[in-house]
RNA sequence: GGCGGCGUAGCUCAGCUGGUCAGAGCGGGGAUCUCAUAAGUCCCAGGUCGGAGGUUCGAGUCCUCCCGCCGCCA
């Protein structure tokens, strides 16, 4: 029997579950549901990363202790699952009795055979980053990541050879076409191999730093650093090395990621696995970012996509057929609740939910909800089934290849195709003929077809796919589903069987908005009264938004409540410096009353020393994109008025606290 | 700075090895069936395929340069 072994990243539990982890879970869950009913043996492996720095540090925060600490976002994690439909076989934690152990033997195991060594290190290390960073690599002296000044430590440590398996490492993404995909993602890698000689990964931690880890096999001063923990949990799952999962579900692993930890998975991971004799994992599968309103999601900009709140205004099935369907595999997607409830109606409701409502109604007026016997198949029949039997094909050839959106694509042709088929065929016409043979044949293959569709549904939208197929009276029986052969086989709908009388699987949802959020559909006049709360799904009384555009922005005046949605406050200037790379611009930090200052970068170098904005308070654009200029992040825009030549701060008449609002 | 990717209809994107490649879905406009969830079906988009050159009988599709985004590396 073959063999299915899919793994998400172990989350690092530093935050909560957002939208991200998410997304990578629920298709590590639709993958491992699509491979089981193609009849293979699955295993679905995810879990929290719980060690290292960043953790003790967060613990200290929250006043527990690192245990008490991980033990209580792991669990969020564990629990969030559940709810988005997630059947995970195994949820690991580094802090796993089991997984230390394995952790143990590995490094032994490498170390015996040379390829762990010690050194000397001397660095700039970042505490943010838990990393060390070169001369070279420091901005101004300061961390690239997070702007700080990084520490200066040199310490012996823990050393994996890497450099000794660059060459076998390319050699194998050569000789693997699919082995990192999408291709970009192996193009990068391969680049990374050739832009010279790897340096060798630096894998420990003395304990007089760090205690919060696992200590090295061979030196019970250090304690593991990240890598050789966190990565180890895809085969410690397994019982390595021994038992039989492991025999069994090694090497034909998938993994799933997203872009940030590609260097990790896609050179250590395999690096270390070939230094301890293991088979590298058979693909690794790297998908990009969902963006906000062309942004990374960020607390600060409080555009944080909640998962439970989206399932609880769209429901589950909405939730993760967007996922699936929006976001290209590999490319960075865009997030928003328009775009959610745009599918939600055009495809979930008008489309699928729609042709199961009018097929399960006319079954039930013509044969009394009895599924009819087919007569002789017509050539428009053929063609609709032969159509039908390429869209499955193509849905499984594309599902199997991570290219969901375009797998779900596929799968649409046909939903559209019985539409039409409806349409043309005009069951009510037959009816009214009397002509039941015919109409026998026509519902016959609209129900059946509709059958294929739900099977092919049942990893994307699971709870909704069982729910389609019992109302053509069926059982799911997730073992005797035979996928891969739907396309080839029909008749799987026995005639007889008693179908639903009535269906509304999707209905069509308004988008629901907060109370503050800008308003973002068509309907400029202001927004509705009642603001958050849960979808209107019920038969909407009210007509939809009317969508004509206001008459005051055509005559370039806007309204008070697009001033609204620029949110001006003061702020005091804590920190200003030129910039490295551009000399009209200033790195200008200002205090907006948040946790921590915001770095904004201005072009106001020309008019202004550093001097001379020092505890000044100034005006800014707080909610701004973030964009980068020449290398740095500017979370912000200083308002300035320009006099000729020179150029004048906006400020206030008296001292105002830093982030008061300007309206 | 080096390398890579991207820039195609309002939006999201297909277009592999050059010759029905100027497309799909959504949104918008029009028509229409009536079984159905104000759903379905049909018709309509006149987009210089980022810009400029070049190769070719012929280029979104190959080459060069430029512009703008993004990523990786340094």
């Amino acid at each position: 029997m073959d063999r299915f072994y899919v793994t998400t990243p172990i989350y690092y539990v530093n935050a909560k579950p957002h939208l991200g982890h998410a997304y990578t879970t629920i298709v590590a869950d639709s993958m491992r549901r699509f491979q089981r009913l193609l009849g293979k043996d699955t295993y679905f492996l995810t879990g929290t990363d719980e060690h290292g720095d960043k953790i003790v540090q967060a613990a200290e925060k929250a006043g527990v202790s690192p245990k008490d600490f991980v033990d209580g976002v792991s669990g969020q994690f564990r629990d969030l699952w559940p709810h988005l439909g997630v059947e995970y076989d195994q949820f690991i934690r580094t802090t796993d009795p089991e997984h230390k152990k394995v952790v143990q033997a590995f490094l032994q195991r490498v170390y015996d055979s040379g390829d762990i060594y010690f050194g000397e290190y001397g660095g700039h290390y970042c505490y943010g980053c838990e990393r060390f960073y070169t001369e070279k690599e420091l901005e101004n002296g300061l961390c690239p990541q997070h702007q700080v000044k990084p520490e200066y430590i040199a310490e012996k440590n823990y050393f994996f050879r890497m450099s000794k398996y660059q060459g076998w490492l390319k050699q194998h993404i050569l000789d693997n076409p699919d082995f990192i995909r999408p291709e970009r993602y192996r193009n990068e890698v391969l680049s990374m191999l050739d832009s010279g000689a790897l340096e060798d990964l630096c894998i420990s931690r003395p304990k007089s730093r760090l205690t919060w880890g696992i200590e090295l096999p061979f030196d019970t001063d250090y304690v593991c650093y990240v890598w050789f923990d966190a990565l180890l949990n895809y085969v410690s799952a397994l019982g390595w090395p021994d038992g039989d999962r492991f025999a069994n579900y090694w090497p034909g692993v998938q993994h799933l990621v997203a872009k940030d930890i590609l260097k990790p998975h896609a050179v250590f991971w395999p690096t270390m696995l070939k230094a301890a004799g293991l088979e590298p994992y058979n693909n690794l599968n790297v998908h990009g970012y969902w963006l906000v309103r062309d942004t990374k999601m960020s607390k600060s900009l409080g555009n944080v996509v909640s998962p439970l709140e989206m399932i609880d205004r769209y429901g589950l099935n909405a939730f993760r057929y967007f996922l699936l369907r929006e976001m290209h595999f590999g490319s960075d997607a865009s997030f928003s609740e328009e775009a959610l409830v745009g599918r939600l109606n055009a495809d979930l409701a008008n489309d699928l939910g729609n042709l199961y409502s009018r097929v399960l109604s006319m079954t039930a007026k013509y044969f009394g909800g009895v599924v009819p016997a087919p007569g002789a198949y017509t050539e428009e029949d053929e063609t609709l089934r032969a159509l039908a039997a390429e869209a499955q094909r193509n849905f499984c050839n594309l599902f199997g290849r991570v290219r969901f959106s375009n797998a779900l694509e596929s799968l649409w042709e046909l939903v559209r195709a019985l539409n039409k088929y409806v349409d043309s065929a005009a069951p009510w016409t037959l009816f009214k003929q009397g002509d039941t043979k015919r109409l026998g044949t026509v519902m016959y293959t609209l129900l059946e077809s509709m059958r294929k569709v739900a099977v092919h549904l049942l990893p994307v939208m699971p709870e909704a796919a069982t729910s389609m197929l019992a109302q053509l009276g069926l059982e799911v029986n997730v073992d005797a589903v035979d996928l891969g052969n739907e396309a080839e086989t029909w008749g799987g709908l026995q005639p007889g069987t008693t179908v639903a009388g009535a269906s509304n699987l999707f209905p069509r949802v308004e988008l629901v908005r907060e109370k503050d959020e800008p308003a973002e559909v068509a309907s400029s006049k202001g927004k509705s009264a009642d603001g958050a709360g849960t979808a209107k799904n019920a038969k909407p009384a009210a007509v939809a938004p009317a969508p004509a555009a206001s008459p005051a922005e055509d005559a370039g005046v806007i309204d008070f409540e697009d001033f609204q949605k620029v949110d001006i406050r003061m702020g005091t200037v804590v920190a200003v410096e030129r910039h490295p790379n551009a000399d009209k611009l200033l790195r200008v930090e200002v205090d907006l009353g948040e946790e921590k200052p915001r770095q904004i970068v201005a072009g106001l170098a020309a008019y202004f020393s550093p001097e001379q904005l020092q505890g000044r308070q100034v005006a800014v654009v707080a909610n701004l994109a973030p964009r980068k200029l020449r290398g740095l992040e500017s979370q912000g825009m200083i308002l300035a008025v320009r006099q000729g030549e020179g150029m004048e701060l906006v400020s206030v008449s008296g001292p105002v606290s830093p982030g008061s609002k300007v309206s």
